[in-house]
DNA sequence: ACGCGAATTGGAAACGTTTCCAATCATGTT
DNA sequence: AACATGATTGGAAACGTTTCCAATTCGCGT
């Protein structure tokens, strides 16, 4: 710790241990081509200064920069949240350091926030895209000039791989489960149906439902509570009510079970409930709730290793844009609790 | 997107404009004695080859990083994360980054991710101590030679400001409310006995338990739902059975919600519960379970804030250190629902 | 036309690394 | 003993900025 407090720097170093500079460089990293008195007289030197490299300097000179970037809508939401420390862990097992920029799902402060990401030159990026349709992004991303994988949603024409759930196979199974059960009129609730992820799910309800040559029901409204409450007395009171409610998020889910309570209808016998996205209390309501469940850490984890796959082959070469192109696909698994009439607590079924 | 999709310079960009690489500078940055004329030209130029200024040599020249570390247990916890997003929010408006760094509550973790943090040179700290009296990294943070500000838990000797909730005195209450109805078999029940919080919290039971002249009953086993429901039922089976419990922390409530739940106990009339820190579906469940609400956003709000007034004063005088040193404190809020044996659901004391 | 501040400009130096090249050293071979 | 070989070593150059200083230009009053 000399000159107030401030950083020391290799040549310090190199001065102390009475060394050039390029030999202390060398005995930092790794140590090829240095004896091992010179190595040990450096290591004391770094000890006795506590040096730490200069991270920007070697940016500079052209090295790693020991950084990937990620870029999601929402860090306080459990589900990117436990990406975000799934792919942390990876890129903290590469020596690297995840940071982190928040899109709020406005394909606006995308690309500005993709933008102040890009200026600490991470090594690569982890993107989940608001909209895989977004050309701009799209663009932004082919030029980046760095790796980028995409999870949870594609992001189209970007020539980057991705890492996401069958969202639509997963959703006409579920549907499907319902209708093994009986169950004819099936509604299908969710807010923010604009969504990739809602979209897909949102197909495979309705595929399911036009196998089994039912009518589909579908109703697209906002999470909040007692909206939510007032439209299932709605359609509780037509004169064809439904028997079974599908939700295609976590908040919907949650705000149908809400609405439900004050409602006094009972789960499943009068109104059969089951939701895409496991929630931690799922298990512990009145009755247990089922869903599905989406493999979410690995999701981030899966990325980031494509992500460092694709670092380390790239390795100055610039042909890192022909990898494996078709996206990753994860399965998710319809974890059958009460809710749906199930009595068995424990089936599972892969999906 | 000139020379093989590479980052162009701020030379390349001087070159395009017709001017020097000084005044293109001075064009990127506020733009301080440029002609109109000039400033035209340079951003043209800009525009025309996607100049993106490199952080890297910024920082390396002795600028503001424009970037704030962030050291925290966890971030798929909610309460980390929201506290994160809440920071990044602010970060963010002040042109910055927020970089995050997990912690997992391990001590030995702490000093090695702080390392990390600290190759970025960050122009300041947010830190969540595991320990509020970790000696190695107080010292750490001592001379770190940037800004630190702690928040959720004190880091004793480490002379930076923090921003804490008052634990103490809202557990306190809460339990004093659990007295005023009439409970005197309160079970006080948590994981984790050694973090701060919960120690804290601790001490605010037993001091109320001690004021009512009631004994004091602590259970601080693990949150695992099948133990807590065999240590429950153990405890009802008891000779005195408690007749209420209070939770000192997020997973221990689900915990014993769940148990409970197993159990067939019913709440409140066997059983009341209050728990500390409220979840998204305490208001859904039967019934809805009583917490003390913290600030959760304001916490990472405030100390963000705290973090950049310092950042401001700083600016190249070493005497930041002479800031306002006693802890912020926020307040807490007990939110009266069911379980604690309250019949009006919005009642809320300010705490 | 001249001079004189003020405004603007160009360019060199410096920030702390890494990397390359040439130089030195140790070692073993003929 | 001379020499080849390979392992170490020191030091210069370069990475892309910012910042300072000197130089130039401009506006304008005399």
């Amino acid at each position: 710790m000399r000159k107030g407090s401030s950083h020391p720097t290799l040549l310090e170093v190199a001065r102390l241990a009475g060394v050039g500079v390029g030999t202390a460089s060398r005995a930092v990293n790794g140590g090829t081509n240095v004896s091992a008195s010179t190595m040990r007289k450096v290591k004391s030197a770094i000890q006795q200064l506590g040096y730490m490299p200069n991270h920007a300097a070697r940016v500079l000179k052209g090295g790693r920069a020991k950084t990937v970037g990620l870029l999601v809508p929402s860090i306080s939401d459990y589900f990117f949240a436990s990406c975000a420390e799934a792919a942390g862990r990876i890129a903290k097992a590469h020596d690297s350091l995840l940071i982190v920029a928040v899109t709020m799902n406005l394909s606006g402060a995308e690309i500005s926030s993709l933008d102040v990401l890009m200026r600490h030159r991470p090594d690569g990026l982890l993107i989940v895209p608001s909209d895989p349709d977004n050309k701009e992004l799209a663009r932004c991303v082919r030029n980046s000039a760095v790796p980028v994988v995409t999870f949870d949603r594609p992001l189209f024409g970007s020539g980057c791989s991705s890492v996401i759930t069958d969202n639509f196979e997963a959703a006409r199974n579920a549907t499907l489960h319902l209708i093994e059960h009986g169950y004819k009129r099936i509604l299908c609730f969710s807010s923010e149906p604009d969504l990739y992820t809602i979209r897909e799910r949102l197909r495979g309800y309705c595929q399911a439902m036009e196998e089994a040559g039912l009518p589909s029901l579908i109703d697209t409204s906002l999470d909040d509570t007692t909206l939510v409450s007032r439209l299932l007395a709605g359609h509780l009171k037509g004169r064809r009510p439904p028997d079974a409610v599908f939700t295609l998020k976590n908040s919907s889910t949650s705000a149908v079970v809400q609405a439900l309570h004050q409602l006094r209808v009972s789960i499943p016998s009068r109104l059969a409930l089951l939701g895409f996205d496991d929630f931690e209390l799922a298990a512990t309501l009145h009755p247990s709730i089922s869903v599905v469940q989406q493999p979410i850490e690995d999701l981030g984890r899966k990325a980031a290793e494509l992500l460092f796959e694709q670092l380390e082959s790239h390795h100055g070469i610039k042909g890192f844009r022909k990898m494996k192109r078709e996206p990753v696909v994860l399965a998710n698994r319809l974890v059958l609790r009460r809710s749906c009439g199930c009595k068995e607590e424990l089936a599972r079924k892969d999906l």
